[in-house]
DNA sequence: GCGCTTAAGTGAAACGCTTAACCACTGAGG
DNA sequence: CCTCAGTGGTTAAGCGTTTCACTTAAGCGC
């Protein structure tokens, strides 16, 4: 009724071939019925232009062919690099990949992925606001679920594809250490800081092993605000104008993510320092956009494709149904050494 | 049989209260009942969890308030923040913002969107790949489509959101023509040329008007391609190193996307020249990133968030069969000035 | 020519909801 | 007193597939 340009039905496929619509059902899934028909049929579901209503398909099998990937937040560059990643994968592998954005709210998390499951989506992709919210638990007993990035410590997932943030943790702290520094600002993304979320823990540990005397402050992923605190990091005033007197600014500044590096490179250049001569920055993604900065951004490269690849390929096997060796996969880091880390003045 | 895990069903409801389903239905709804039916529905609906199932309702109805957002290459920077601003705007109004990506190819692109419109979303968003393609007009009549970038010139829309490209080409060159250059090489991106996006046409038209020799290039979006296209452009070498004796390096780019732009920032700094003092940059998006790259990149803002909320509307609007005054947006170009453009040395 | 298996189809019941059409009742207007 | 127009609800017919359970006919060894 809504609709008033109707489809060919199954129905109008089995009249036109004298069948009923189940064998015309089967035969176009290749299933069940001779080569005969089964050619006779798909003869006649072309001409008449049919094609299958995956709505109804979906409320009578409970299937969809669909994945849905939730993003935790789109504004952030990296998630949006790994949506597109992840979607490009998927459909390599002929499943549309519906993606959601939660836009940060961890609530609206839960419901979307409520709805995606009641969409029917034969599996769910997420990169989760919160990991350790109680609501994943139900939607996990719903649709097989595979989070990226954190563990959903609540719910029994499908598959986890995790960074080893202590190893890349570790690389960036040595890597600064072996280039002379032994004092560094590193700037930890805002947002739930969850028990899952130990970065900050890990990165006292790492300098307290290294000698490294680390100043460890939050900082928002949104470029605008990234910029205003590091203005303020590397000044040590609000407005961005070091007076003179002020202390020091820190000679290495170690970014939880590239988008507050970029940040960092944008009051740098503000308060006259240059990046890979007074200043020492290193990154934590590896976004595109990384590599053409002035001096290119020293960063840790976790492999954006291979972790779209291993998401999907968790997520397809629990689709089908599969066992998996190892549901949770922990990528290794991977020093992208370019020029934006030296040796302090 | 495939969803173990059974949900509560209209029926359960009904019976718990007694009424018939269809009742219910209304009720939960809240249309031709009773206040104190409404009530009681709603309570025994609460207390035995229940959630109307959406496939079932869409079958039934037709209807999902689930708009499809289609991007034609998920790849880019620009479309990114996009989508992003888009799902934001939809979800600001109740409704979910499906994002599918076509990555960049014109035929992957007709499949989703057929894709979406047999998912019954109620309406959709597209940032398409060939906008010429035939395919358009069957997928308009089945749901209601609004373009943004391209109108779809084979089908009758329900809104399109286009930028002011002429204008926004006049204001690059005029601004750059004011800073005293008068020859530019302007980058424009590959891809479809469909005789929809006549950009080089307009170039050449204000250039002659302008009295500037314009060399036109065509680049790929593709921050590692354009970066190597850049590079030939900086030095009229294959290997981006300037022999000394050949031809001098253009003074000024426009670039028709600002990740072209991020290209020749790092050609820029490759080739020994510093953007902003040996070489003027002009981009066309103002991604966020423009911002903080060193110098600034002076860009063209057609602001994304009026974009979405633009496009939205139109698709809101023609949802819930609303006319609409204008179906045609035309955003006007904004020059954000900031460092990247000088005079010629 | 008899049971027995298997292949090819059929019928009809789901799937869970919406919605047109209808019905019983109440009170008001004539 | 009879009709007419609401209310508040019910019945039942879809929506377009899938799939279970069942029939029918053919194939086969003996």
């Amino acid at each position: 009724m809504a609709r008033p340009n109707k489809r060919t039905t199954l129905r109008e496929v089995a009249e036109a071939t004298g069948l009923s619509t189940a064998a015309v059902s089967y035969a176009l899934r290749g299933k069940h019925v001779s080569k005969e028909t089964e050619e006779r049929v798909r003869k006649a579901a072309a001409e008449l232009g049919y094609e299958a209503d995956p709505i109804a398909r979906a409320l009578a099998s409970g299937r969809t062919s669909t994945v849905g990937v939730l993003a935790g937040d789109l504004q952030d560059l990296w998630q949006q690099q790994l949506m597109a990643a992840i979607g490009r994968e998927l459909l390599a592998g002929d499943r549309y990949a519906l993606i959601l954005d939660a836009g940060g709210d961890p609530e609206r998390e839960l419901v979307l992925a409520k709805q995606l499951r009641d969409q029917r989506v034969d599996g769910l992709l997420v990169s989760p606001v919160d990991p350790s919210a109680e609501g994943w638990a139900a939607i996990a007993e719903g649709v097989p679920v595979v989070s990226i990035g954190d563990a959903l410590s609540r719910a029994r997932t499908a598959g986890e594809v995790l960074f080893d943030n202590r190893a890349g943790i570790d690389a960036v702290l040595d890597y600064l250490r072996g280039l002379g520094h032994r004092q560094i600002t590193v700037l930890t993304p805002t947002g739930p800081s969850t028990p899952d979320r130990p970065a900050d823990v890990y990165v006292r540990e790492a300098a307290d092993r290294l000698g490294i005397d680390a100043q460890v402050l939050p900082c928002p992923q949104e470029l605008g605000e990234a910029t205003a605190v590091a203005r303020r990091v590397l000044t040590n005033t609000p407005d961005g104008r070091r007076p003179a007197g002020a202390l020091p600014p820190p000679a290495a500044v170690f970014c939880f993510s590239d988008s507050i590096a970029y940040g960092v490179y944008a009051a740098a250049a503000e308060a006259g320092l240059t990046v890979g001569r007074d200043l020492s920055v290193v990154g934590f993604d590896d976004h595109p956009v990384s590599r053409v900065l002035t001096p290119p951004l020293t960063t840790v490269d976790w492999g954006l494709g291979e972790i779209a690849k291993e998401a999907a390929r968790l997520a397809v096997a629990a689709i089908e149904g599969r066992r998996v060796r190892r549901k949770r996969i922990l990528c290794a880091p991977r020093l992208s050494e370019r020029g934006s880390a030296v040796a302090p003045r």
